[in-house]
DNA sequence: AATTAATTTCAGTCTTTACAGAAAATACAG
DNA sequence: CTGTATTTTCTGTAAAGACTGAAATTAATT
Protein backbone atom coordinates (compact mmCIF):
# COMPACT_ATOMS: atom_id res chain seq x y z
CA UNK A 1 0.00 0.00 0.00
CA UNK A 2 2.28 2.77 -1.32
CA UNK A 3 0.93 5.83 -0.30
CA UNK A 4 3.09 7.45 -3.20
CA UNK A 5 -0.10 7.55 -5.60
CA UNK A 6 -1.28 9.94 -2.66
CA UNK A 7 0.69 11.96 -4.18
CA UNK A 8 -0.60 13.90 -6.82
CA UNK A 9 2.26 14.67 -8.77
CA UNK A 10 3.28 11.67 -9.24
CA UNK A 11 0.39 10.56 -10.31
CA UNK A 12 1.37 12.86 -12.68
CA UNK A 13 4.54 11.69 -13.40
CA UNK A 14 2.95 8.43 -14.49
CA UNK A 15 0.13 9.44 -16.47
CA UNK A 16 2.44 11.76 -18.42
CA UNK A 17 5.18 8.49 -18.82
CA UNK A 18 2.18 6.65 -20.02
CA UNK A 19 1.47 8.82 -22.88
CA UNK A 20 5.21 9.28 -23.47
CA UNK A 21 4.83 5.68 -23.64
CA UNK A 22 2.36 5.03 -26.59
CA UNK A 23 4.31 8.33 -28.65
CA UNK A 24 7.21 5.71 -28.70
CA UNK A 25 5.85 2.89 -29.48
CA UNK A 26 5.37 1.01 -26.06
CA UNK A 27 2.09 0.29 -24.65
CA UNK A 28 1.02 2.48 -22.10
CA UNK A 29 0.06 0.56 -19.14
CA UNK A 30 3.36 -1.28 -19.36
CA UNK A 31 5.19 2.32 -19.40
CA UNK A 32 2.74 3.77 -16.64
CA UNK A 33 3.85 0.05 -14.12
CA UNK A 34 7.58 1.34 -15.15
CA UNK A 35 6.98 4.58 -13.87
CA UNK A 36 5.88 2.97 -10.76
CA UNK A 37 8.33 0.79 -9.91
CA UNK A 38 11.09 4.03 -10.96
CA UNK A 39 9.40 6.02 -8.12
CA UNK A 40 9.10 2.83 -5.62
CA UNK A 41 12.02 2.97 -3.36
CA UNK A 42 11.01 -0.41 -2.10
CA UNK A 43 9.68 -3.79 -4.28
CA UNK A 44 6.40 -4.19 -5.38
CA UNK A 45 4.54 -7.32 -6.17
CA UNK A 46 2.08 -7.29 -8.99
CA UNK A 47 -1.09 -6.65 -6.77
CA UNK A 48 -0.09 -3.68 -5.74
CA UNK A 49 0.29 -2.40 -8.93
CA UNK A 50 -2.77 -4.08 -10.38
CA UNK A 51 -4.20 -1.72 -6.95
CA UNK A 52 -2.37 1.00 -7.41
CA UNK A 53 -3.26 1.67 -11.78
CA UNK A 54 -6.40 -0.12 -11.47
CA UNK A 55 -5.27 -2.89 -14.10
CA UNK A 56 -5.99 -6.77 -14.19
CA UNK A 57 -4.05 -8.86 -12.73
CA UNK A 58 -3.46 -10.61 -16.31
CA UNK A 59 -2.28 -7.31 -17.59
CA UNK A 60 0.11 -6.43 -15.18
CA UNK A 61 1.63 -10.28 -15.50
CA UNK A 62 2.08 -9.35 -19.13
CA UNK A 63 3.87 -5.86 -18.60
CA UNK A 64 6.07 -6.92 -15.97
CA UNK A 65 7.12 -9.89 -18.77
CA UNK A 66 7.85 -6.98 -21.21
CA UNK A 67 9.72 -4.64 -18.82
CA UNK A 68 11.86 -7.62 -17.96
CA UNK A 69 12.92 -8.64 -21.47
CA UNK A 70 14.23 -4.86 -21.49
CA UNK A 71 16.18 -5.65 -18.87
CA UNK A 72 15.09 -2.45 -17.25
CA UNK A 73 13.17 -4.32 -14.33
CA UNK A 74 14.38 -7.19 -12.74
CA UNK A 75 12.48 -9.85 -10.16
CA UNK A 76 13.56 -9.47 -6.86
CA UNK A 77 12.97 -11.85 -3.57
CA UNK A 78 11.18 -10.64 -0.60
CA UNK A 79 11.96 -11.80 2.69
CA UNK A 80 9.15 -13.51 4.23
CA UNK A 81 6.58 -12.88 1.00
CA UNK A 82 6.29 -15.77 -1.18
CA UNK A 83 5.03 -13.18 -4.09
CA UNK A 84 7.45 -11.97 -6.96
CA UNK A 85 8.19 -8.35 -6.45
CA UNK A 86 10.06 -6.04 -8.75
CA UNK A 87 12.22 -3.19 -9.01
CA UNK A 88 13.26 -0.92 -11.73
CA UNK A 89 16.56 0.06 -13.40
CA UNK A 90 17.20 3.63 -11.53
CA UNK A 91 20.61 4.50 -13.33
CA UNK A 92 19.09 6.71 -16.16
CA UNK A 93 21.93 6.02 -18.62
CA UNK A 94 21.96 2.64 -18.08
CA UNK A 95 18.54 2.48 -18.65
CA UNK A 96 18.57 4.07 -22.20
CA UNK A 97 21.44 2.35 -23.19
CA UNK A 98 19.84 -1.12 -22.47
CA UNK A 99 16.25 -0.42 -23.96
CA UNK A 100 18.53 0.70 -26.76
CA UNK A 101 20.19 -2.73 -27.18
CA UNK A 102 17.05 -4.34 -27.56
CA UNK A 103 15.44 -2.41 -29.91
CA UNK A 104 18.47 -2.80 -31.95
CA UNK A 105 18.75 -6.76 -31.42
CA UNK A 106 15.04 -6.60 -32.23
CA UNK A 107 14.41 -4.03 -34.98
CA UNK A 108 17.41 -2.74 -36.64
CA UNK A 109 19.40 -6.24 -36.50
CA UNK A 110 17.11 -7.88 -38.49
CA UNK A 111 16.39 -4.62 -40.87
CA UNK A 112 20.31 -5.09 -41.41
CA UNK A 113 20.14 -8.28 -42.81
CA UNK A 114 17.47 -8.11 -44.77
CA UNK A 115 19.03 -5.49 -46.18
CA UNK A 116 22.22 -6.89 -46.62
CA UNK A 117 20.31 -10.07 -48.50
CA UNK A 118 18.17 -7.73 -50.77
CA UNK A 119 21.74 -5.18 -51.21
CA UNK A 120 23.52 -8.66 -52.44
CA UNK A 121 20.83 -9.73 -54.42
CA UNK A 122 20.37 -6.56 -56.14
CA UNK A 123 24.48 -6.48 -56.74
CA UNK A 124 25.09 -6.15 -60.71
CA UNK A 125 21.42 -6.86 -61.56
CA UNK A 126 21.21 -4.67 -65.05
CA UNK A 127 17.50 -5.06 -65.13
CA UNK A 128 17.98 -2.94 -62.12
CA UNK A 129 17.84 0.89 -62.36
CA UNK A 130 21.16 2.03 -60.51
CA UNK A 131 19.72 4.22 -58.33
CA UNK A 132 17.87 2.03 -56.70
CA UNK A 133 20.56 -0.23 -55.96
CA UNK A 134 22.64 2.70 -54.96
CA UNK A 135 19.82 3.62 -52.48
CA UNK A 136 19.04 0.39 -51.09
CA UNK A 137 22.74 -0.44 -50.59
CA UNK A 138 23.31 3.23 -48.75
CA UNK A 139 20.42 2.26 -46.70
CA UNK A 140 21.78 -0.83 -46.05
CA UNK A 141 25.66 0.38 -44.73
CA UNK A 142 23.95 3.64 -43.05
CA UNK A 143 21.98 1.52 -40.67
CA UNK A 144 25.09 -0.64 -40.14
CA UNK A 145 27.35 2.14 -39.46
CA UNK A 146 24.80 4.09 -36.98
CA UNK A 147 24.43 0.50 -34.93
CA UNK A 148 28.41 -0.27 -35.02
CA UNK A 149 28.91 2.92 -33.85
CA UNK A 150 26.18 2.60 -31.15
CA UNK A 151 28.06 -0.70 -30.28
CA UNK A 152 31.37 0.47 -30.06
CA UNK A 153 30.31 3.72 -28.06
CA UNK A 154 28.68 1.26 -25.40
CA UNK A 155 31.24 -0.56 -24.23
CA UNK A 156 32.83 3.02 -22.87
CA UNK A 157 32.39 3.44 -18.74
CA UNK A 158 29.77 5.55 -17.84
CA UNK A 159 31.33 8.93 -16.46
CA UNK A 160 33.42 8.74 -20.32
CA UNK A 161 30.30 8.91 -21.49
CA UNK A 162 28.59 11.72 -19.69
CA UNK A 163 32.36 13.41 -20.04
CA UNK A 164 31.67 12.93 -23.55
CA UNK A 165 27.85 14.25 -23.54
CA UNK A 166 29.21 17.03 -22.05
CA UNK A 167 31.65 18.35 -24.17
CA UNK A 168 28.77 18.29 -26.65
CA UNK A 169 30.46 19.45 -30.59
CA UNK A 170 33.56 20.63 -27.91
CA UNK A 171 34.36 17.08 -29.23
CA UNK A 172 35.05 18.16 -32.62
CA UNK A 173 38.26 20.36 -32.12
CA UNK A 174 40.38 16.89 -31.25
CA UNK A 175 39.73 15.79 -34.73
CA UNK A 176 42.43 15.96 -36.75
CA UNK A 177 41.95 18.86 -39.37
CA UNK A 178 38.64 20.16 -37.99
CA UNK A 179 39.19 23.85 -37.07
CA UNK A 180 34.99 24.21 -35.70
CA UNK B 1 3.37 4.26 -63.99
CA UNK B 2 6.57 3.38 -62.67
CA UNK B 3 7.88 0.18 -63.08
CA UNK B 4 10.03 0.49 -60.07
CA UNK B 5 7.41 -1.81 -58.42
CA UNK B 6 7.59 -4.46 -60.86
CA UNK B 7 10.77 -5.34 -59.43
CA UNK B 8 10.26 -7.76 -56.48
CA UNK B 9 13.18 -5.98 -54.28
CA UNK B 10 11.27 -2.95 -54.01
CA UNK B 11 7.78 -4.37 -53.22
CA UNK B 12 9.66 -6.24 -50.67
CA UNK B 13 12.08 -3.03 -49.74
CA UNK B 14 8.64 -1.27 -49.27
CA UNK B 15 6.66 -3.84 -47.26
CA UNK B 16 9.33 -4.14 -44.89
CA UNK B 17 10.24 -0.33 -44.53
CA UNK B 18 6.07 -0.40 -44.03
CA UNK B 19 6.68 -3.03 -40.86
CA UNK B 20 9.90 -0.92 -39.64
CA UNK B 21 7.68 1.83 -39.44
CA UNK B 22 5.00 0.21 -36.82
CA UNK B 23 7.67 -0.68 -34.77
CA UNK B 24 8.61 2.82 -34.32
CA UNK B 25 5.07 4.47 -33.77
CA UNK B 26 4.89 5.22 -37.50
CA UNK B 27 1.91 4.37 -39.66
CA UNK B 28 2.53 1.94 -41.76
CA UNK B 29 0.79 3.45 -44.78
CA UNK B 30 3.22 6.45 -44.31
CA UNK B 31 6.43 4.10 -43.93
CA UNK B 32 5.44 2.77 -47.51
CA UNK B 33 5.02 6.22 -48.89
CA UNK B 34 8.02 6.82 -47.64
CA UNK B 35 10.38 4.09 -49.06
CA UNK B 36 8.56 4.63 -52.30
CA UNK B 37 9.75 7.91 -52.81
CA UNK B 38 13.20 6.99 -51.55
CA UNK B 39 13.50 4.88 -54.14
CA UNK B 40 12.08 6.99 -57.00
CA UNK B 41 14.31 9.43 -58.83
CA UNK B 42 11.46 11.49 -59.55
CA UNK B 43 8.96 13.08 -58.32
CA UNK B 44 5.50 11.00 -58.18
CA UNK B 45 1.75 12.86 -57.60
CA UNK B 46 -0.45 11.52 -55.24
CA UNK B 47 -2.32 9.62 -57.52
CA UNK B 48 0.62 7.37 -58.58
CA UNK B 49 1.08 6.59 -54.96
CA UNK B 50 -2.61 5.29 -54.56
CA UNK B 51 -1.96 3.39 -57.39
CA UNK B 52 1.33 1.96 -56.54
CA UNK B 53 0.61 0.81 -52.83
CA UNK B 54 -3.36 0.22 -53.65
CA UNK B 55 -4.28 2.78 -50.99
CA UNK B 56 -7.34 5.44 -50.91
CA UNK B 57 -6.67 8.90 -52.26
CA UNK B 58 -7.62 10.55 -48.77
CA UNK B 59 -4.91 8.40 -46.93
CA UNK B 60 -2.09 9.24 -49.44
CA UNK B 61 -3.23 12.86 -48.68
CA UNK B 62 -2.85 12.84 -44.94
CA UNK B 63 0.66 10.62 -45.02
CA UNK B 64 1.83 12.85 -47.41
CA UNK B 65 1.27 15.59 -44.81
CA UNK B 66 2.57 13.67 -42.17
CA UNK B 67 5.90 13.21 -44.11
CA UNK B 68 6.27 16.86 -44.95
CA UNK B 69 5.85 17.68 -41.31
CA UNK B 70 8.85 15.93 -40.89
CA UNK B 71 10.33 17.61 -43.46
CA UNK B 72 11.52 14.34 -44.98
CA UNK B 73 9.35 14.77 -48.15
CA UNK B 74 8.75 18.20 -50.07
CA UNK B 75 6.55 18.81 -52.54
CA UNK B 76 7.84 19.82 -56.11
CA UNK B 77 6.38 21.61 -58.99
CA UNK B 78 6.64 19.17 -62.18
CA UNK B 79 6.67 21.42 -65.56
CA UNK B 80 3.50 21.42 -67.21
CA UNK B 81 1.21 19.45 -64.64
CA UNK B 82 -0.56 20.97 -62.52
CA UNK B 83 -0.80 17.85 -60.06
CA UNK B 84 1.31 18.39 -56.98
CA UNK B 85 4.53 15.96 -56.69
CA UNK B 86 6.42 14.71 -54.21
CA UNK B 87 10.10 13.62 -53.47
CA UNK B 88 12.15 12.03 -50.37
CA UNK B 89 14.91 13.19 -48.56
CA UNK B 90 18.02 10.60 -49.95
CA UNK B 91 20.19 12.24 -47.87
CA UNK B 92 19.81 9.56 -44.94
CA UNK B 93 21.84 11.93 -42.37
CA UNK B 94 19.83 14.41 -42.91
CA UNK B 95 16.71 12.25 -43.16
CA UNK B 96 17.57 10.91 -39.48
CA UNK B 97 18.31 14.48 -38.03
CA UNK B 98 15.42 15.92 -39.28
CA UNK B 99 13.31 13.17 -37.61
CA UNK B 100 15.20 13.42 -34.78
CA UNK B 101 14.43 16.65 -34.50
CA UNK B 102 10.97 16.82 -35.07
CA UNK B 103 10.47 13.91 -32.49
CA UNK B 104 12.14 16.05 -29.79
CA UNK B 105 10.38 18.88 -30.74
CA UNK B 106 7.43 16.88 -30.58
CA UNK B 107 7.63 14.51 -27.82
CA UNK B 108 10.84 15.46 -25.67
CA UNK B 109 10.67 18.98 -25.55
CA UNK B 110 7.44 18.84 -23.95
CA UNK B 111 8.13 16.28 -21.50
CA UNK B 112 11.35 18.32 -20.17
CA UNK B 113 8.91 21.23 -19.79
CA UNK B 114 6.46 18.81 -17.60
CA UNK B 115 9.20 17.18 -15.81
CA UNK B 116 10.49 21.07 -14.92
CA UNK B 117 7.78 22.16 -13.57
CA UNK B 118 6.94 18.57 -11.82
CA UNK B 119 10.41 18.85 -10.50
CA UNK B 120 10.04 22.68 -9.49
CA UNK B 121 6.54 21.96 -7.79
CA UNK B 122 8.10 19.23 -5.98
CA UNK B 123 11.46 21.42 -4.67
CA UNK B 124 11.66 21.63 -1.13
CA UNK B 125 8.08 20.16 -0.19
CA UNK B 126 8.91 17.78 2.88
CA UNK B 127 5.90 15.77 2.69
CA UNK B 128 7.49 14.14 -0.52
CA UNK B 129 9.56 11.58 0.20
CA UNK B 130 13.48 12.62 -0.63
CA UNK B 131 13.69 9.52 -3.29
CA UNK B 132 10.96 10.83 -5.46
CA UNK B 133 11.93 14.16 -5.64
CA UNK B 134 15.00 12.85 -6.55
CA UNK B 135 14.08 10.72 -9.20
CA UNK B 136 11.73 13.07 -10.98
CA UNK B 137 14.61 15.22 -10.52
CA UNK B 138 17.10 13.33 -12.42
CA UNK B 139 14.56 12.45 -14.63
CA UNK B 140 14.32 15.68 -15.96
CA UNK B 141 17.87 16.68 -15.85
CA UNK B 142 19.05 13.50 -17.88
CA UNK B 143 16.91 14.34 -20.69
CA UNK B 144 17.30 17.55 -20.82
CA UNK B 145 20.75 16.59 -20.87
CA UNK B 146 20.34 14.12 -24.14
CA UNK B 147 18.15 16.72 -26.29
CA UNK B 148 20.78 19.52 -25.58
CA UNK B 149 23.76 17.16 -26.70
CA UNK B 150 21.61 16.76 -29.35
CA UNK B 151 20.42 20.33 -30.36
CA UNK B 152 24.38 20.70 -30.08
CA UNK B 153 26.11 18.25 -32.13
CA UNK B 154 23.18 18.63 -34.49
CA UNK B 155 24.87 22.08 -35.52
CA UNK B 156 28.49 20.18 -36.66
CA UNK B 157 28.57 20.14 -40.42
CA UNK B 158 27.98 16.14 -41.50
CA UNK B 159 31.70 15.33 -42.78
CA UNK B 160 32.38 15.86 -39.33
CA UNK B 161 30.05 13.80 -37.66
CA UNK B 162 30.72 11.03 -39.96
CA UNK B 163 34.29 11.04 -39.25
CA UNK B 164 33.34 11.17 -35.11
CA UNK B 165 31.02 8.23 -36.00
CA UNK B 166 33.53 6.07 -37.49
CA UNK B 167 35.83 7.04 -34.88
CA UNK B 168 33.53 5.48 -32.08
CA UNK B 169 34.91 5.03 -28.68
CA UNK B 170 38.39 5.82 -30.33
CA UNK B 171 37.06 9.49 -29.71
CA UNK B 172 37.48 8.78 -25.69
CA UNK B 173 41.36 8.87 -26.35
CA UNK B 174 41.04 12.67 -26.62
CA UNK B 175 39.23 12.80 -23.05
CA UNK B 176 41.94 14.51 -20.95
CA UNK B 177 42.51 11.59 -17.75
CA UNK B 178 41.21 8.77 -19.81
CA UNK B 179 43.48 6.10 -20.54
CA UNK B 180 41.00 4.34 -22.52
C1' DA C 1 -17.07 34.00 -63.78
C1' DA C 2 -17.86 29.19 -64.89
C1' DT C 3 -16.01 24.77 -65.45
C1' DT C 4 -12.97 21.32 -64.38
C1' DA C 5 -9.05 19.40 -61.89
C1' DA C 6 -6.92 18.44 -57.60
C1' DT C 7 -6.77 18.21 -52.80
C1' DT C 8 -8.59 18.01 -48.18
C1' DT C 9 -11.98 17.14 -44.67
C1' DC C 10 -15.30 14.29 -42.63
C1' DA C 11 -18.22 10.40 -41.13
C1' DG C 12 -18.65 5.74 -40.96
C1' DT C 13 -16.48 0.99 -41.35
C1' DC C 14 -13.03 -2.16 -40.68
C1' DT C 15 -8.80 -3.87 -38.51
C1' DT C 16 -5.76 -4.06 -35.05
C1' DT C 17 -4.35 -3.76 -30.42
C1' DA C 18 -5.24 -3.52 -25.47
C1' DC C 19 -7.54 -5.29 -21.76
C1' DA C 20 -10.42 -8.02 -18.42
C1' DG C 21 -11.94 -12.17 -16.36
C1' DA C 22 -11.91 -17.02 -16.27
C1' DA C 23 -9.45 -21.14 -16.60
C1' DA C 24 -5.12 -23.50 -16.43
C1' DA C 25 -0.66 -24.16 -14.82
C1' DT C 26 2.96 -23.67 -11.61
C1' DA C 27 5.11 -23.18 -7.19
C1' DC C 28 4.92 -23.63 -2.43
C1' DA C 29 3.53 -25.24 2.44
C1' DG C 30 2.08 -28.42 5.56
C1' DC D 1 0.72 -35.93 -1.56
C1' DT D 2 -3.02 -32.55 -0.87
C1' DG D 3 -4.53 -28.12 -0.60
C1' DT D 4 -3.57 -23.24 -1.22
C1' DA D 5 -1.28 -19.22 -2.99
C1' DT D 6 0.53 -17.18 -7.06
C1' DT D 7 1.38 -16.55 -11.74
C1' DT D 8 0.48 -17.31 -16.58
C1' DT D 9 -2.21 -18.44 -20.63
C1' DC D 10 -6.28 -18.04 -23.17
C1' DT D 11 -10.62 -16.25 -25.09
C1' DG D 12 -13.91 -12.85 -25.76
C1' DT D 13 -14.88 -7.84 -25.52
C1' DA D 14 -13.88 -3.04 -25.62
C1' DA D 15 -11.17 0.73 -27.24
C1' DA D 16 -8.11 2.84 -30.45
C1' DG D 17 -6.32 3.58 -34.79
C1' DA D 18 -6.25 3.13 -39.74
C1' DC D 19 -8.60 3.36 -43.91
C1' DT D 20 -12.21 4.25 -47.36
C1' DG D 21 -15.52 6.81 -50.19
C1' DA D 22 -18.26 10.73 -50.44
C1' DA D 23 -18.80 15.51 -49.87
C1' DA D 24 -16.70 19.93 -49.50
C1' DT D 25 -13.11 22.97 -50.45
C1' DT D 26 -9.48 25.01 -52.91
C1' DA D 27 -6.90 26.02 -57.00
C1' DA D 28 -6.29 26.40 -61.86
C1' DT D 29 -7.83 27.01 -66.71
C1' DT D 30 -10.50 28.93 -70.23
Amino acid sequence: MSKLLDIPEVRSFILHWGEMGTEWGVNRSVAQMHALLYLSDRPLHAEEICEALGLARSNVSNGLKELQSYSIVRRVHVEGDRRDHFVAETDLWEMLMRIAAERKKRELDPTIQFLGELAESLDGRDDVPLHVRDRIGRMHSFIDTLTGWYADIRGLPKPTLVRLMKLGRGIARFLPGSGT
